[in-house]
DNA sequence: CTAATATGTGAGCTTTCCCTCAGTTTCGCA
DNA sequence: TGCGAAACTGAGGGAAAGCTCACATATTAG
């Protein structure tokens, strides 16, 4: 099991052949990376799965720990899509009442989270990700929070006494909250339920 | 890399000097696993840091899972009695007042994290655990939401409609909020501005 | 003191896995 | 159709990691 070597450059895809084969290898590292996890979801692996040879892998990623950023790249651009749509929906028709944006953003939360669960798990708990992604992340964060902050102070009857820390603990609440649902999904407690109870959790804390 | 074989019955420690290397094992493994995650923490590694030869390792443990499970029940044992001795004290002068118990669950969950917060998370999120310890947290966390219910239950003025989803999402709220302070420590909310609002999250949540 | 047992050692066997590269096939184009 | 470039192949090199075992040392019992 050799090191992570320095990242060399490795080919662009040119031929329409090639791109479909660097799909192939992503689409089969996301499955083999779900079924076996990081560490045992070997490059054979994936290259036997994508119906192709480890060659091929090594041509347009200089080494293994190039798909899972490239897989998480993926991930988080879908997922910036998926709930930036979703706001933007929320928006639509003028300034939206607080719950209804509470319910799309815990809603848009499972649906990300339900896409590619053990993916998800893998790419942000298990897998050891690079520095530059890991400071991307916090740094993605750190904005979405201003974001929330800004939105909050937007509001009217708010009934907390500092707006970070509201913003701070609604994002990892609802975070932690909607992860464990889709990862471990609880008995006797249906999904409506969930969204239902979540959602009343943030407005009464949130609200007076 | 050798796959894990079936395991096989190992010496129990039998003398003072065995006992010591076990525990010396035990110590050396949790700072090795926090450094360096399960993956990269080689039995070699354990062992050197010991200040024992790999044999000795495999005289005690039949693998390197072996380790981390030994290491996982340690922890969690640990866990139990101190969240067990806050209870107790929580309810050493009569029935004790709900912000006072929240308060004691969160800061119990926050030092309990806090006392080895890289090997929990080894622990919980990266390595594999083997699907007996799985079933026997999933147990555990179903116990756990039972005699949360039943505490609620037992509380005036609850304002939720389904106490078994409310101690449901009790627990994986501050799970989570606790879980990414303490790994993940933010800039601008202080410990105690966080269990402040936190309590005043489940306490706004649960009653009326 | 001596024998029996418990404990400890560490070189190295075996397996696994990342990754390379010499050679082959396919594609785009004139 | 033929040629250069792009894409692909897969056996195997090299290195790391789990684990063993023949041997050495410490401890205890009689």
């Amino acid at each position: 099991m050799a090191r992570p070597r320095a990242v060399s450059p490795r080919k662009q895809p040119a031929q329409a052949r090639s791109k479909a084969t660097v799909a192939a290898i992503l689409t089969a590292a996301a499955q083999v990376f779900e079924r076996h996890g990081y560490a045992a979801g070997t490059t054979d692996r994936i290259a036997e799965r994508a119906g192709v040879s480890v060659g091929s892998v090594y041509q347009y990623f200089p080494n293994k720990s190039a798909i899972l950023v490239a897989l998480a790249e993926r991930h988080m651009a879908e997922g910036f899509a998926h709930v930036g749509a979703l706001l933007a929906t929320a928006f639509s028709g003028g300034p939206p009442q607080p719950d209804a944006l509470l319910r799309a953003f815990v809603d848009g939360l499972i649906e990300l989270h339900a896409r590619e669960p053990k993916l998800h798990r893998v790419i942000f708990e298990e897998a050891p990700l690079p520095a530059v992604l890991r400071d991307r992340l916090e740094q993605l964060e750190h904005q979405l929070i201003e974001q929330v902050q800004q939105l909050l102070a937007g509001f009217d009857g708010l009934a907390v006494p500092d707006t970070r820390a509201a913003a701070y603990l609604l994002i990892h609440c609802v975070e932690g909250l909607v992860h464990s649902f889709v990862l471990h999904p609880p008995e006797g407690v249906a999904r409506e339920l969930f969204v239902t109870e979540t959602v009343r959790l943030l407005h009464r804390y949130l609200f007076r």
